[in-house]
RNA sequence: GCACCCGUAGCUCAGCUGGAUAGAGUGUCGCCCUCCGAAGGCGAAGGUCGCAGGUUCGAAUCCUGCCGGGUGCGCCA
């Protein structure tokens, strides 16, 4: 199955083949002038240019190929060598109706066979998920599910960060306020307690506090960076500890991922790779390829190429802890292990892009990264309307827990003031008020292209007019409400057909999904899902203004666009899943 | 200092592997509910695509320089 485009393209390619270009030139897309016509093919122009020919002549010979071929209602020469085309009302009902019947709606197939991890690192242990989080689980989960629809095996890994220096920080804090003196006593010889010390709350409060302590006093830092060490260096109580912070903020993590409908495969972090490290670096030196600096273990990654300054990735500090970046390595030691992916993909904030750099180049010079592409999808940071990384009025970060009930809020108060789902069950109320809510969020982060920064807008969130989730969610609810209507008076749906502009508009953005999905998998885009989701409802919004669909007299007519609308409604419902946006019955 | 990213309508942003008249949303102004849900549809106004060069038949898109903003640059993650 195969977008309409593609179809054109085929034979657009036959045609150059036939002439004796390069068949590639025969690429055909959707026109920029909507008014002229279709689609429209530029290859003549290249076409010329290697041959150092006429592009109209060049055209003129490809379009007297295309015309022979009855799916064209239109084929035309325009400018200095657009071929401009239009098809058959027949073609686009006949491939709409096909499409419709296919189960997986003409997705493409360009992950079959193919495995990619997914990487979302940047969640931590101890912390609780912030504003700018909702990038990283936001676009990840999007791509997760476009590379699944496109065929791909997925292992979405939450990959948390477990291991660092947080983690000492929080042991010498609670040292420090002794709170749990069993973990500490070296005596002890266990088994300790199953129930955490700590709970979620308290580690809410405590990070911060022992972040600022560490900063303030330099003696403090000390203390944790020596904890830090013990606890890699495998002391009980604090490994002890250990498990019940990874527990602990595992519960309320996954509750909150949950809450937005975001799922992962793995529950890795940076701890569970920790005993591949050794081992690992024991063969990077067998493999020749580190080397002492600074009293640190490094290998250098610099290429002569370069054109800027490259640091080596250190491995082993001078104290004799492990960084960020050798777990990194590890890990990928680790997935080469497990799901032998033919892709890493790391959805993480793109001021990390020269660690990853670093760490890339690391693996592939250890000959570590097997089969595997490894790719950084990095994404612009969250800014405050005041273009600074944002803050709440307080100047604190604001939880994605508030934000998430705060647009919630307003979803609640906006469907009272429509005075809507005023008869609805309470419960059916609140989760409605909630998938509208999520659905701003989502949708206002989403179609922002993945790497530009963007302003953090509060109202921006709370607008349920225009471009914007809600308006998906609201065009979907209504064609769900006319085909119950027409349910209910007794009228089938039939295979549609195309004969209105409006009907032809809204079948060719309908055969356009493959393409929409193809291009967001190679740019790792989810804001082309989101285009192409907001320009499909509008074209259905305007069929839906410009026909009255249930009261005309002609009942085949009314079957046929029946059919439309249910195939609309099974193609928005698609796309927006892959956005990892919900749509309820009714709202 | 070096490197990377960004600069498009009043505002928020698409478009960037070169194509025809640069698009949305929002805001402003006007029109459309006796009829399937108006969270909607239609229309108007609104642009030196940061600036200056270059490549090309053709540049918002590619190259160079400059200006402005952001980010990163060995023992944090």
């Amino acid at each position: 199955m195969s977008s309409l485009a593609a179809e054109l393209t085929a034979i657009a390619r036959a045609a150059f083949a036939a002439e004796g270009f390069a068949e590639e030139l025969g690429t055909v897309q959707a026109s920029d002038r909507a008014d002229l016509a279709q689609f429209q093919c530029n290859g003549a122009l290249a076409a010329a240019r290697q041959a150092k020919a006429n592009p109209r002549a060049i055209a003129d010979k490809i379009a007297a190929r295309l015309k022979t071929n009855p799916i064209f209602a239109k084929v035309e020469i325009a400018g200095p060598g657009f071929i401009n085309l239009d098809v058959t009302d027949d073609a686009l009902a006949e491939r709409t109706g096909a499409v419709a019947r296919d189960e997986r709606l003409g997705a493409p197939e360009t992950g079959k066979g193919k495995t990619a991890v997914i990487d979302f690192g940047g969640a931590n242990v101890a912390k609780p998920m912030h504003v700018g989080h909702l990038r990283s689980s936001v676009i990840g989960d999007s791509l997760q599910r476009l590379f699944r629809a496109n065929g791909w095996t997925v292992f979405s890994d939450v990959h948390l960060g477990d291991w660092g220096l947080q983690m000492g920080q929080l042991i010498s804090e609670i040292a420090h306020r002794g709170i749990a003196p069993l973990y500490f006593d070296e005596a002890f010889t266990g088994p300790y307690p199953d129930e955490s010390p700590v709970t979620m709350d308290d580690l809410e409060e405590i990070y911060p506090a022992a972040s600022a302590a560490c900063k303030a006093d330099p003696a403090r830092l000390e203390e944790a960076r020596k904890a830090t060490a013990d606890l890699q260096g495998g002391r009980p109580g604090y490994r002890a500890l250990w498990e019940h912070f990874f527990a602990v903020s595992r519960v309320g993590l996954e509750r909150e991922w949950g809450s937005l409908g975001i799922h992962f495969d793995l529950w890795k972090g940076e701890a569970s790779v920790e005993k591949l490290i050794v081992p690992m670096i024991a063969q990077l030196k067998a493999k020749g390829v580190t080397e002492e600096s600074e009293g640190a273990l490094v290998i250098q990654v610099a290429r002569n190429s370069d054109k800027k300054e490259m640091p080596p990735l250190i491995l082993v500090k001078s104290d004799g802890a492990v960084l960020y970046g050798t777990t990194d390595l590890a890990t990928i030691v680790d997935r080469v292990q497990e799901q032998d992916p033919d892709l890493v993909l790391y959805v993480v904030d793109q001021r990390q892009h020269l660690h990853f750099e670093q760490v890339f180049r690391a693996a592939e010079k250890a000959g570590l990264n097997g089969k595997a592409v490894l790719e950084h999808a990095g994404f612009g940071t969250m800014n405050g309307p005041d273009g600074k990384p944002f803050k709440t009025r307080a100047g604190g970060v604001m939880k994605l827990y508030d934000l998430i009930a705060m647009v919630t809020a307003e979803a609640e108060k906006r469907l009272a003031e429509a005075g809507l789902a005023a008869d609805y069950p309470p419960q059916e109320r609140e989760a409605t008020a909630r998938m509208v809510g999520i659905a701003t969020l989502k949708f206002a982060d989403l179609s922002n292209h993945r790497q530009t920064d963007y302003i953090f807008d509060l109202e921006r969130f709370s607008k349920f007019e225009g471009k914007t989730g809600p308006y998906l969610q609201y065009a979907a609810v209504r064609i769900q409400s006319i085909l119950r209507k027409a349910e209910g008076e007794g009228h089938k749906t039939a295979a549609p057909v195309v004969r209105s502009p409006e009907e032809r508009k809204l079948a060719l953005q309908l055969l356009a999904l493959p393409d929409a999905m193809g291009a967001a998998e190679t740019k790792r885009a989810p804001n082309v899902l989101a285009d192409y989701a907001f320009t499909l409802a509008q074209e259905f919004s305007r069929f839906y203004a410009e026909h009255h669909i249930l009261s005309g007299a002609d009942e085949a007519l009314r079957e046929a666009r029946l059919g439309l609308c249910e195939m609309t409604l099974k193609m928005l419902t698609k796309v927006l899943d892959l956005l990892g946006i919900e749509v309820p019955t009714r709202m």
